[in-house]
This record gives structure tokens, C-alpha cells and sequence, in this order.
DNA sequence: AGTATTATAATGGTCTAACCATTATAATAA
DNA sequence: TTATTATAATGGTTAGACCATTATAATACT
């Protein structure tokens, strides 16, 4: 019938008091805290209560604490490192599996470029066709690049879900790739054939966007992701 | 060329060390860590930087601290709450609008939906359809029973995602709906028509599952989320 | 005997007061 | 003018004490 009436401990207060300022704006990104010594004045309370209380807010990624002179709690610009860090923690909890992750991947990669397609303007296009060009001319180095190649090929999946607009297609995708790239290190392997098929998987789907064709961009978009994780696959089984 | 060579700060160290004892299964959930005073010795460090280092690990969801005899830093089962969280942050932080969320909200439902009929056994279908006739006696009591209706809808939804077999899109959903039900409270109004609308939605779409028909499943299940949108923009506009 | 009450002790929560470590800035020297 | 060094502000850490909560054991009551 009744709730709990408030939390009974005091660090628990201080949390909610700063995160409160903050998301209304009472307290912006680049601000600077009062120092430890004078915030625990104002809030009547111990330095050390204090400080649990900064940690979890830096924890949730509101402030950053910096040492030495005009150092401090500096309020920080939220962003998508807390929702990796999660998701990191599921995945090594075996909660999440590759195969999970990579089905998700394939889906929501395919979404973000259909899209991309309904949304495009021209600079964007240019945009993507600019990191093509990187991605070439990895291609043609070899597998010494696949790194670079591999990263080019973040940073144009990455640019599609910023051509959405929708800042959740973002978080979304720099979470999966942070996270599915533990498994690119140990079992992605691609000689030049099959970096030169990714290749070719990338222009045909800018160009797909291009022509503003959501369902063939939709495709391939999954198709080229599917590829990379066939490759995963395979070299998991392997060996 | 070389990196940071260690963590300088001794609490992220005592933070790292635990939380690799619990990822690697040397700790695991329901297990007890020694008590604060023993514990400060075990790392020799004080209680206060120990306490730092516990915080964090209570905020990342490895432990859970209780109070009284018995108590004590308890090993967590990981799960998505701190994912919901982070998302809550960024939304509140207007870095993502409720269009925003209930656009990928649709694309998502329309997955799970086609996944669901794609991977679905007969003991499924009896839960969603338990679900149907819990949700045919809200709209028979009308909108006095909206709030249980909404969460029966949700119950649907998240059933949808577990026969996907997939975590990732259980704990998607899950952080969405935590998530949405802020706008619900605000924006959403529904009256016994609209009700009724969505049931029959429901009703269609659970059939569409048990028949197998993935891409039906997608659609209905796209066009019941958009509804749900409509209501709550259309609300937002007016009032 | 069984049940309610009360004391006990273990454990986290908080406080105080000090000192260490880092670093931007000011003072000083070359 | 530039390089060096001292200063002081600020977070990081330590030590020891006491408060608050709570499971369990001891006790009193019926």
C-alpha cells in the first residue's frame, strides 16, 4: 500500500541532488563542482560520503573527476560508453553469445541502411564515398591492412546510422562494435579475396542508398554483415 | 607508442580485480565477499578507498550491498538494468526524443515479431494467447483497466522477444519499455475503442506467429507500435 | 513447551581529522 | 625571454571512532 518513504542513505541523496541538476540543465556540460572540502559543507556531510557519492556519478558517466589544481568535478556531456560498458558486461557474463550479438547485428545494421536510403541528402553521400576510397586503397595493401579496412568499415556503418538521425541507431551500433570487436581480434581473419568481396559489398550498398533503394539496401547491408561473421564462424570452428 | 602503464588510482584497481573474479566465475552470484574490515586487509588499503571500489561495483550490477548481520557485498546475477539506466540518461539528457525512441521501437517490434514466427514451439503460442485472454478482460472493464492493459501489451512483447531466443533483443526491449513508460504516464490516453483496436491487434498478431508467417508478424507488429506512437503524439500535440 | 520479547554482536553507514600525490599557476633564476 | 622552482589548491588515501540496521541467540512470559 505505502512505499518506501526515502532513501536512507545519505550518498544515495547527494547522487540524485547532482544528477538532478543536471539533467535540468541547472548544471551544464563543462561546469566545474565546488571543490570536495566545500560541497561537503553545503550538503552537511562527511568527505568520504561525499566521495561515494562523485564516484557513482562519475561511474554513470555525469561528471569527470580531475586531480591537481583547478581540477575537480567537471560535468560531462553524457554519452554511449555506460550502455557499452553494460552490454560488455552481459556478453562476459555469457549471458550474450557471438551468435546473439551478430544476429542482432545483421538485423539492425539492415534497418539503419534502409534508413539511410529514405534520409539521405548528397553530402552524405560524398561522405560515405570519401571513406570508400580509404577502404580501396586498403584493399589494394593486402591483408597488412585488414585493421585499417576493418576500421573503415566501422566508421562507414557508423555514418550511416548518423544519416538516420536517430541518435539511438547510433548508440546502438558504437555499442555493438565496441563490443564484437574482442571477437574480431581473435577469430577474424581475411586475406585479400575476401577483403576485396567486403569491398565490393560496401559500393553496392552506397550505392543502393544512393538510388534511395531502402529494400536493397536493407540486403545487403545484412548480407555483408552476415559475411563478416560467416568468416567469425568459421575460423571459431577452426581453430 | 606505449600506454598507461597501470591504474594510479588504487580503488580502480581493487574495482578490477573484483569484477574479474566475479566475469572469470571465481566469484558467483549469490556469493558472499568478506566483510569490509577484513576485506581492507586482504588489499591492504583503508575502508574508505574499499568503499569507493564497492560502490562502483553495486552501480555496474556485479554486487548488491545489504545491511545487518548476514549482510555484505553480494554477487549479482548481471542483468539489464544498468543498460535501461544509461538509455534513461540519454534520453533525459535530450539526446534522444520519444520519436526517436518509438521509431526504433517499431523496427525492433517488427523483428522480434518475425523472429518469434520464425522460432516459435506450440507451448509459445498457449502463453501468448494466456496473455490475449488476460488482456480481453481489461477492454471488457474498459479504461479504467488501461494501466493493466499496457503492461499485459508489455508482457506480450517482452514474451515475443524471449521466443526469439536471443538475450540481446530481451534486454533491448526490456530498457525500451522501462524507458517509454515515462511518456506513457504522460501522453497516453486510451479509451475503450482504442482498446479494442488494440487488442484486435494483438489477436492478429499472434495468429500471424502461430501460422509462421514472419513477414505478416513484422508488419502487424510495426503498425501496432505506430499506433501506440500516434496516440501519445497525437495527445502531446493537443494537450 | 511454546511464544513473544529483549539483548547481543556482526555488518554496513557515516563522521572527523589528518596526510599524501598531482598539477596549474605564480615566483624566481638564468 | 625562457627555464626552473616553489606554492597552494585539489583530489586520493589513511586511521580510528561511533551510529544504524538486522539476524541470531538468550531470556522472559504464558
Amino acid at each position: 500500500m505505502f512505499q518506501a518513504a526515502k532513501q536512507t542513505k545519505v550518498f544515495q541523496d547527494v547522487v540524485a541532488q547532482i544528477q538532478e541538476a543536471i539533467l535540468d540543465g541547472r548544471l551544464t556540460a563543462g561546469q566545474t563542482l565546488p571543490a570536495e572540502r566545500e560541497l561537503k559543507e553545503t550538503f552537511n556531510i562527511s568527505r568520504g560520503t561525499l566521495r561515494e557519492a562523485l564516484r557513482v556519478l562519475e561511474h554513470k558517466g555525469l561528471i569527470e573527476i580531475k586531480l591537481g589544481v583547478g581540477g575537480g568535478s567537471v560535468v560531462k556531456t553524457v554519452d554511449t560508453d555506460q550502455i557499452s560498458e553494460s552490454l560488455g558486461l552481459l556478453i562476459r557474463s555469457q549471458k550474450v553469445s557471438l551468435n546473439h550479438l551478430a544476429q542482432f547485428r545483421e538485423d539492425v545494421e539492415g534497418i539503419v541502411a534502409a534508413h539511410a536510403a529514405e534520409n539521405h541528402v548528397a553530402e552524405d553521400i560524398q561522405t560515405l564515398k570519401d571513406l570508400l576510397v580509404k577502404a580501396r586503397s586498403c584493399v589494394k595493401k593486402g591483408s597488412s591492412h585488414r585493421n585499417a579496412f576493418i576500421d573503415i568499415d566501422k566508421q562507414i556503418h557508423l555514418t550511416m546510422a548518423r544519416i538516420t538521425g536517430n541518435p539511438v541507431y547510433i548508440t546502438v551500433l558504437h555499442s555493438i562494435h565496441d563490443n564484437i570487436h574482442r571477437y574480431y581480434d581473435r577469430f577474424l581473419s581475411m586475406e585479400k579475396p575476401e577483403l576485396e568481396e567486403n569491398y565490393n559489398d560496401l559500393c553496392d550498398l552506397v550505392a543502393a542508398i544512393e538510388t534511395a533503394d531502402a529494400e536493397l539496401a536493407r540486403r545487403l547491408a545484412k548480407q555483408h554483415v552476415q559475411r563478416f561473421n560467416q568468416y567469425m564462424k568459421k575460423r571459431e570452428k577452426d581453430g
